[in-house]
RNA sequence: GCGCCUCUAGCUCAAUCGGCAGAGCAACUGACUCUUAAUCAGUGGGUUCCGGGUUCGAUUCCCGGGGGGCGCACCA
């Protein structure tokens, strides 16, 4: 799609015919000497207070009562000497206004016919009426365009395409209800889980976005380049080894909610960059954070919606109510694939089970075989929320091992309705064990894998000094939002990334 | 990154077995003092994503590029 441009004073007949007109509108109010974007209206009342003020007037009465509004035209009627026009307010709501030859005399109502086009910013004064079909209505005395469109608005009687509503969220906001609705669920299950952390004491944190080494994850990063420190730095995968390093100064109950950035493909439930939850819990653990992580979505959309039982977009009910369930990994895989398997089972064992269910895994580690299979026998029967608890050690790098099952570390998945919506740990706090880990990370990476972490010795050196034992959990906000409402990331992200 | 599908007016979409590109809304002109997707009469608006090829003729077929969607891979 070709973007016109133009310049003022401009020819302007390469532009589209309609652009062309409204210039020429906006050009012929400059030059009658009136504003086509007033620094300031007098307004009175915001639509939804007048409507508020007048919820069920009887057919045609006037109040007496005068107000002054200001709103976006979204559709116009106008007949010979009586014009009716919809304003809307930025909340969605409307209302009626009218001019009459009679109120605001020939020429006034002609030069409104001229000037004002669907899609303006109008601003009016005049009485609040019903309409002889008992429509809420201001009988304007007087009005000004309080800010000259020019170009059109999309037909408010189809849906907007896919492409042109992300590119043009802007408008999507205008003339589809939805849209601002869920701009509106999002910052209040933001505000709900601030108030759940508040509660319990948490202090919110920002931590570095440009990192000169990314790790808290395995993932492939932004990179880029710092002119004033010729150096090379990345967009952040993580906050964890930032977090950690605050429970190591004290911050003793920590969180942040911010940006990660993985340079990995997108679909409808990945973005390239998204909007993570991480918090520290000193003196926590992995049950702890499953508590307050489950506490966390029950409250936000007790908050939000009122009820644990949220309808989602197609409909279905998601149902959030009563203690989450529990189950082992090693256990549950164990149960649907009818073999006995444990950290212990041998990884050609593994193999070979993979290979008769037509997996293609090629990786080194025992663990990564556990978690594939977990996810093609386990992972689609999972409907309710459900933590998946105590992973195996090698692909968890930053997690202690179990406090009683050898072979695993004291961490869980959540999955809400099959996808994976939260992890949680009981932290690795130990410095010569995070080390041994790291260089084993370190090893693989020169085996080839570039995900793997480098080795952060500033981390270490913290982490040496003393780190709590504590507990840990992420989420990634946007899925909570799909979660909550049965969107695609795209919808949940007010503006996605497009090229 | 790979495979499949897709791109036509401001918006949503038709059409073309390769032969003057259409509708609804929007716009423009006119009529209308109670409309509310107002109505009625009329008018204009297109580089059919871009570049090349085949052809008398390409928007349609072929090749290349770009945007978008879906699936797979990677990842949360």
């Amino acid at each position: 799609m070709t973007e016109e441009s133009y310049l003022p004073g401009e020819e302007e007949q390469d532009l589209p015919e309609q652009i062309a007109i409204r210039l020429a509108k906006r050009e012929r109010l400059l030059s009658s000497g009136v504003e086509a974007y007033p620094v300031s209206l007098p307004i009175s009342h915001t639509i939804d207070a007048v409507r508020a003020k007048y919820p069920d007037l009887e057919i045609d009465v006037a109040t007496g009562d005068t107000v002054a509004l200001a709103g976006r035209v979204m559709f116009q009627r106008n007949t010979g000497k009586l014009c009716f026009a919809t304003l809307q307010a930025g909340s969605g709501s409307r209302i009626q206004v009218m001019l009459s030859q009679e109120k605001v005399g020939e020429s006034n109502l002609e030069h409104y016919k001229d000037l004002v086009d669907l899609g303006d910013h109008l601003f009016v004064s005049g009485e609040v009426i019903t309409s002889k079909r008992g429509e809420l209505s201001v009988l304007v005395d007087s009005w000004q365009i309080a800010a000259k469109t020019i170009r059109p608005l999309p037909n408010l009687h189809n849906e907007l395409g896919e492409e042109y509503r992300v590119r043009h969220r802007y408008v999507d906001l205008i003339v589809r209800d939805r849209a601002r609705e869920v701009v509106k669920i999002r910052s209040q299950v933001m505000q709900s889980m601030r108030k759940t952390f508040i509660e319990r004491t948490f202090i919110e944190v920002e931590t570095p976005m440009l990192q000169t080494i990314h790790g808290g994850a395995s993932a492939r990063p932004f990179k880029t380049h710092s002119n004033a420190f010729d150096t090379e730095l990345f967009l952040r995968i993580a906050p964890e080894l930032f977090l950690k390093r605050a429970v190591v100064g004290g911050i003793d109950r920590v969180y942040e909610i911010n940006r990660n950035f993985r340079n990995e493909g997108a679909d409808r439930t990945h973005s390239p960059e998204f909007a993570m939850l991480e918090a520290y819990e000193a003196y926590g653990d992995y049950n702890t954070m499953a508590e307050l992580t489950q506490s966390l979505i029950q409250n936000a959309a007790l908050d939000v919606f009122g009820t644990l039982q949220v309808e989602l977009e197609d409909g279905e009910i998601n149902d959030l109510s009563g203690e989450w369930d529990r189950i082992s990994m090693f256990e549950s895989l164990s149960n649907a694939s009818g073999v006995e398997i444990t950290p212990e089972t041998d990884i050609a064992v593994l193999k070979k089970l993979a290979d008769k269910e037509g997996l293609e895994i090629d990786h080194p580690l025992h663990g990564k075989y556990v978690e594939e299979l977990w996810e093609h026998f386990v992972k689609g029967s999972l409907t309710k929320p459900t933590f998946v608890m105590d992973f195996p050690v090698d692909t968890s790098p930053l997690v202690r091992n179990h406090r009683s099952v050898a072979g695993v570390v004291e961490k869980w998945d959540l999955y809400i309705r099959g996808y994976e919506q939260a992890t949680g740990y009981s932290e690795l706090v130990d410095p010569v064990i995070q080390r041994e880990r790291f260089v084993e990370q370190a090893r693989l990476a020169a085996a080839g894998d570039p995900e793997a972490m480098k080795l952060d010795e500033e981390f270490l050196k913290a982490l040496e000094f003393g780190m709590p034992p504590s507990g840990g959990m992420g989420m990634g906000i946007d899925r909570l939002l799909m979660t909550l409402t049965g969107l695609g990331i795209r919808e949940t992200i007010m503006f996605p990334l497009v090229k």
